[in-house]
DNA sequence: GCATCTGTTATATTATAACTATAACAAGTA
DNA sequence: TACTTGTTATAGTTATAATATAACAGATGC
């Protein structure tokens, strides 16, 4: 799976790493039980430092998105993504919130909104 | 208008005002040439230092939201607020990209996703 | 057994961001 | 003149992000 880091960008390495390996098992690129690279050989591809691959490898873990076995390795959840959880949605609603009453601020159309979402999702779903 | 922070976020406080105040014009309770409380007032009234309320009121000048008048102090933007600029919707694109991934990976349906959008979409405008 | 690879832990250092604390300045108003 | 405005400057503290080394424990391959 290839990543892109942007090393100018104000989000932190390891947020750039978990949100693109989100971003691959949401699309499908990335399917459940499949390895991911260790983190000294990702850190070694990437050119960063090990401590920010394996941040990145805690949280995923954390969230329920990875597997890690101690000698084993990293793989992608075997079999039942994370749910659906109340505290996912107040967290999804928290990030929605600003997001969406700055469009509204600039004026956007509530439709051309619904539009960009409904976009995005194509593009980042299966298919 | 009320202000409420939450100093155990990890959003830093500035971040707080400038996304409160963007929904208070959203919501239309702060109308176009508005005057806001000066950076002493508001930063004596939320115990918090008067840079970190220039700080976000520099950020919302930058971006449009408001106008800052040397010594008659800062209002509303009285007449248009920021367009719909290519810079603005690429940042939005770049906002929700992740967002609307990870609810993919939870398996959140689309409909859901929109209804959500829709629903704050509704508490956030005017009306 | 031994080298090698895994994640993990520990310690230290550097750089930057966030926030606060004071102080002073320039310009307009009462 | 006194006061308020935003603005600028300087300094200090705290926390986060990222790096650099090193070492450890457990599993694998030869």
């Amino acid at each position: 799976m290839i990543i892109r880091l942007d090393l100018e960008s104000d989000t932190p390495i390891y947020t750039q790493l978990v949100q693109q390996i989100v971003e691959g098992i949401a699309s499908g690129r990335l399917q459940p039980g499949e390895p991911l690279p260790s983190v000294r050989t990702l850190a070694g591809d990437l050119g960063i430092n090990l401590h920010t691959v394996n941040k990145a490898y805690q949280l995923l873990k954390q969230d329920g998105y990875i597997q890690i076995h101690r000698q084993k390795g990293v793989v992608v959840q075997p079999q039942g993504m994370p749910d659906l959880t109340p505290q996912y949605l107040k967290k999804l609603e928290g990030d929605l919130r600003p997001i969406i009453a700055e469009s509204i601020a600039r004026s956007m159309k509530k439709n051309k909104l619904i539009e960009l979402v409904e976009k995005l999702h194509a593009e980042l779903s299966v298919n």
